[in-house]
RNA sequence: GGGGUCGUGGUGCAGCCUGGUUAGCACACUGGACUGUCAAUCCAGAGGCCGCGGGUUCAAAUCCCGUCGACCCCGCCA
């Protein structure tokens, strides 16, 4: 076996040369990243996975060498053989982990050609994204795009590490599978042998994972493709990857820590960061309270106050009537927003409409008084309402009256807006928290039911369990999100593992008993046959990795992603397929009414 | 399904508002010069269906309509 015609041998990589090598005869293999041609004199940087070398071709060494180094373009695969050399003074670049030295190349094949590329491998310039994904074996050699696969690696290596000392054993489930009610659409596999019945790729291993709980593996996890139809977004493909995980016998707080544990590993050894624990805890209503959203992004501070008393019978009608019919008044402070200019602040008020609400008023706190469309409205409560909101002298305070939660979701918006637009969140910081006690379900008003707001598996809270028959919408899940910087980066809960509780949660979610036999009878089954306690979690690797290689797109993460309509510029990706295929599977294409 | 931004040599952009030269710049590419560069430099050159289709006009990269595609957002994503 020899690596390359003519027996030569990598001795060494182009990231590792020092000034420890010099002397040594060496043989590098890799692309021809740049060339530098002085006519006498012509230098390679050689590029391979671990960095870059620099290569002289000099006449005096070689003449034959340096003749044939004029015919090297960029990305040719070289062979360098030559001798390491420290670099003449002067001339060394501190750039470089291998800037002290030097081959002085004797002799070099061109392993391969490349053909001018269609952009430059430079990590600084901006190339559309689709061009980018069309030839993405190119963009992957931009060290920027290298380094985001590295981080992915230590990832996927830290998460086992870890799990694997914790007890857990990985276990694969099934692809094929049988489409399930609720949640998101399914990508369907037609059936040969079974003609007329499709396959179902998972949205997440939910059922299997239970299964093996029943099974009595206690510890699972497994790092899964998962696959959803719906519309993609920066953090939102239709094939990510899970990092899933359940487990026996654990109740929440024994569970959590398991997985902050997880975290703390992952971040240390990635980032070399350590996360504090235990990460704190938001409940559902407080998040909401204080956020105006159930993923809060903590970085930053701008918290929504509750001002509903201040407004409660006054003269202000507008929010009065709104506080009388049960709905609040959420306030948040800009500090320092006196500078928003009136454009600024009516592009909020439209920006407050657009997510909802009928409508923001805006008050600016000049030393000499209230500035607002609403001032006169506003004297009355002037005193208390700028002690609530804490506000002070060039402040900007915005206040949205309506019911609950559109109060304080809409607000929440424009925290999270203002934040970015006054530069308010810190770029390398990382603050992780749970956000626990979602409710268990709501009201679909489009379906008039109620829907499992985590899934239909999600144990309630003990003391909750009689509000199923009496007010569900008030019940508790034991359901956990965990939230980093802003983003739903893991979901998870205890799930329900007797039988009669799941049978009366389906009848709470209007999913009749023949349908349930029907979708996931066999789950119901196995809870009759010793069901332990368990519960688990799904993380959003893609997300994680991205929030770690500070990308704001889970498609740099991602080796071969899709765009937004779900295509591969790569691939082309869907693509019609051969009649014959089709009629293996007994399907016909018709024509778009 | 809806809203927004964008589409001009291989790449990144300017020109478009206010229609009228040979569509300009940088990088890449090709040829030449050059023995210490590292985004090498200098000289010369080649390269354009201005996304596509229609319309307005004496005249369209430019104005209008439609359409396709990329990205961001809303809806959707248990």
């Amino acid at each position: 076996m020899t690596a390359t015609p003519g027996g030569w041998r990598r001795s060494h990589t182009c990231g590792e040369l020092r000034a420890a090598h010099v002397g040594q005869t060496v043989t590098l293999m890799g692309w021809a990243f740049r060339r530098r041609d002085h006519g006498g004199l012509i230098f390679v940087d050689l590029r391979d996975r671990e960095g870059l070398t620099q290569c002289v071709f000099n006449p005096a060494t070689s003449a034959e060498a340096h003749a044939g180094a004029q015919e090297v373009r960029a990305e040719f695969v070289l062979a360098v053989q030559g001798t390491v050399q420290r670099r003449p003074p002067g001339t060394e670049n501190p750039k470089l982990p291998t800037g002290e030295v030097e081959v002085q190349v004797s002799q070099f094949r061109i392993l391969n050609e490349s053909k001018p590329l269609p952009f430059p491998l430079e990590d600084q310039t901006e190339v559309e994204e689709a061009v980018r994904l069309k030839y993405r074996y190119l963009d992957m050699r931009r060290p920027q795009v290298l380094r985001n696969f590295v981080i992915r690696d230590q990832v996927y290596r830290a998460v086992r590490d870890y799990l694997h000392a914790q007890g857990f054993l990985e276990v694969e489930t099934p692809f094929l599978t049988r489409s399930t009610p609720e949640g998101a659409r399914d990508f369907l596999v037609p059936s040969r042998l079974a003609r007329g019945s499709f396959y179902a790729l998972p949205q997440s291993p939910q059922l299997f994972k239970q299964l093996l709980m029943v099974a009595g593996f206690e510890r699972y996890f497994q790092i899964v493709r998962c696959f959803r139809d719906e519309d993609l977004r920066k953090d939102r493909q239709p094939e990510f990857t899970q990092i899933d995980i359940e487990t026996s016998f654990l109740d929440r707080d024994e569970f959590l820590p398991i997985v902050e544990g997880m975290l703390v590993e992952v971040w240390r050894r990635v980032r070399g960061i350590t996360l504090p624990t235990p990460f704190p805890r938001l409940a559902y209503d407080e998040a909401l309270a204080r956020f105006g959203t159930d993923k809060p992004d903590l970085r930053f501070g701008l918290e929504l106050v509750d001002c509903s008393d201040l407004f409660r019978g006054g003269q202000f009608q507008a929010f009065a009537q709104v506080v009388a019919g049960g709905g609040a008044v959420k306030g948040l402070r800009v500090p320092g927003g006196g500078p928003l200019s009136r454009k600024d602040l009516d592009g909020l008020v439209e920006a407050a409409k657009g997510a909802g609400a009928k409508g923001l008023v805006w008050v600016k706190v000049n030393p000499d008084g209230l500035q607002s469309p609403v001032t006169k409205f506003l004297e009355a409560v002037k005193q208390p309402l700028l002690a609530r909101l804490a506000a002070e002298p060039g402040d900007v305070l915005l206040l949205v009256a309506d019911q609950m939660p559109l109060a304080a979701t809409v607000l929440g918006r424009l925290r999270q807006e203002l934040a970015q637009r006054l530069n308010l969140v810190p770029p390398h910081e990382f603050r992780v928290c749970w956000v626990i006690d979602f409710p268990l379900v709501e009201w679909s008003e489009e379906e008039r039911r109620w829907d499992a707001v985590h899934h239909p598996f999600t144990a309630p809270r003990d003391e909750d369990l009689p509000l199923l028959d009496t007010d569900p919408g008030r019940a508790r899940a034991k359901a956990y999100d965990l939230v980093i910087n802003g983003q739903e980066a893991a979901g998870g809960s205890i799930r329900i593992h007797q039988q009669a509780v799941q049978e009366k949660m389906f009848k709470l979610l209007g999913i009749a008993p023949q349908e349930a036999r029907a979708r996931f009878g066999f789950l119901l089954e196995a809870l009759e046959f010793g069901a332990p306690p368990m519960g688990g979690i799904a993380a959003g690797l893609d997300r994680l990795v991205a929030l770690l290689a500070g990308e704001e797109s889970i498609r740099e993460v991602i080796a071969f992603p899709k765009t937004q309509k779900g295509t591969c510029p790569l691939t082309d990706a869907p693509a019609p397929v051969d009649p014959g295929q089709l009629k293996d599977l007994g399907i016909r294409l018709v024509e778009e009414p």
